[in-house]
RNA sequence: CAGGGCAGCCGGAUAGCUGCGUGAAUUGGUUUCUUUUUUUAUAAAAAGGGGCUGUUCAUGAGGAAAGUCCGGGCUUCAUGGAAACAGGACACCGGAUAACGUCCGGCUGGAGUAAUCCAAGGGAAAGUGCCGCAGAAAAUUACCGCCGGACGGUUUGGGUAUCCGGUAAGGUUGAAAAGGCGAGGUAAGAGCUCACCGCGGGGUCAGCAAUGCCCCCGGCAUAGGUAAACCCUGUUCGAAGCAAGGCCAAGUAGGGAGGACUUUUUUAUAAAAGUUACAGGAGGCGUUUCCAACUCCGCUCCAGAGGUAGGCCGCGUUGAGCAGGACAGCGAUGUUCUGCAAAGAUGAAUAGCUAUACAUCCGCCCCGUUUUCAAAUUUUUGAGGCGGGAUCACGGAGGACAGAACCCGGCUUAUAGGCUGCCUGAUUU
RNA sequence: UGCUUCAUCGUCUAAUGGUAGGACAGCGGACUCUGACUCCGUUAAUCUUGGUUCGAAUCCAGGUGAAGCAG
């Protein structure tokens, strides 16, 4: 079994398009953002997103294919646990060289992974200096 | 033959590494449920089943899987049965089929030298409507004409004006003007008469029939077109669709019982009514090293309904199946015998990458032609364009259309290239 | 996946089978010292391929594209 499980539900794939973290490249997109479930798992999960635009069914699956080729070499290398994830495949995933498609998807992980930490970062401390605020601005009245 | 037509078949191959779905096997591992036994209990053991996972074996996309255009199975709904009306579909004739708008054979008309191909091809003497502009007139026509007669003026006659009548040959318009063309005939004309052609009706023969051949008659007032205008005639059709539908079923809301609290009545027991809630605070459980963020609980128990989230079935070895042989038939097809049979996904498997050879294409090579350009120069060279040959070597490019979604029979549309058979034409022998 | 509907200038819309009209936008000109307003002129379309018809935006058939509904 690899490091991930798949995304499947409708509702996970809207929530990373509305307030997910994205990057993309020049053959795909990724986008990611942590998970909503309370499960004692640490997998990640990853959906792949083939839109009618790139082309008919056939070149559809090709695209998912080859996304699903180039995730089962790196993504438990590079993805975070406890994250959703979605690939998005563009116009010329299908046509494209794989080594390409392979170093786009671990320059996208590793910067949205950069990225996430990042905010957190910015997050946590803005939490502290408020607490801070709140502790100094608590003994003032008194 | 680097002409054409028809029918049928294939539609990428091999190897390596890494993977996916389904089914079967497995005293493999792990987890969970049920039952039984032991134990006060925690728990342990045995049997059976399920989930996840490992190993082995088997198997895994098309001719169109596509468009969703027809027909059927299947499911649900409605319905006692049948018929009629409305609405839709179809339409030369006969046959095939479960059925069809499909297929086969024939007819008629059209295209082609031919093989062959194409055609929604019933009815306009049931009725209604429409036919712009142009034109006299677009449907019981009469403008210009042609002809005869009457009367007036002048008067030998002819011509002209008006009125009455005959006529549909000629003119103009248009997509279309009341059969065509020629001859006779006539005051002028006219199927008025005749020959040929067209049309309609009847008869003989051939054919199941559509229809064809021949003969006779009619004399075209049966009188234009349009039915992919309404319509008429005949045949036929209940509606919706696997997201159909069936089963299991969290949670939430609601019901009942008890507990707790509040209010009222009562000396009290008790009875009745209401609340058990939003927000806030404190706390606990889970994911997490922590923080942050999020979720759930927040008095207990019981019963049944509904059927949401989710799951299972429907769903694949049986279906108008595929292959081959025999017989019947011109054929579609039918009858019969033998053999072969496992895709079953559901954010959706059936592959990803690499290498090799091969079909094919281009260049390289040769020949002809063109003058577009450059150089020398007045016909040479080089580059380019077009056509043909050669395919040995070398270099490069390089796999068409396209992905099952309940299942079948068709239709339509997309499709690189290759193979096989038959027919026809031209040329040569 | 199934079902349903639609397609007309760059945009929004008209058109009993008979010359594709209007508004806004664009371009050119006039008015003005200049711009705006106004006026005049002009460009520009029936999604595509066939068929029926004397003649199709319209009727019929195939294709293409877009939108909606069911969950």
């Amino acid at each position: 079994m690899p490091g991930y499980t798949v995304l499947k539900k409708r509702g996970d794939f809207v929530r990373l398009t509305r307030c997910g973290d994205t990057v993309s490249t020049k053959t795909l997109v990724v986008q990611a953002i942590r998970s909503n479930l309370p499960k004692r798992s640490r997998k990640a999960r990853v959906g792949y997103t083939t839109t009618k635009k790139i082309g008919k069914a056939h070149i559809r699956n090709r695209c998912r294919r080859r996304l699903r080729a180039a995730a089962a070499l790196w993504f438990r290398k590079y993805s975070m646990p406890n994250f959703d994830y979605a690939i998005i495949a563009r116009y010329n995933t299908a046509e494209a060289d794989f080594e390409e498609l392979c170093k786009d998807l671990v320059y996208a992980l590793k910067k949205i992974r950069r990225k996430i930490r990042l905010e957190d970062k910015i997050r946590f401390e803005e939490r502290k200096h408020e607490k801070e605020n709140a502790e100094n601005a608590v003994p003032v009245p008194d």
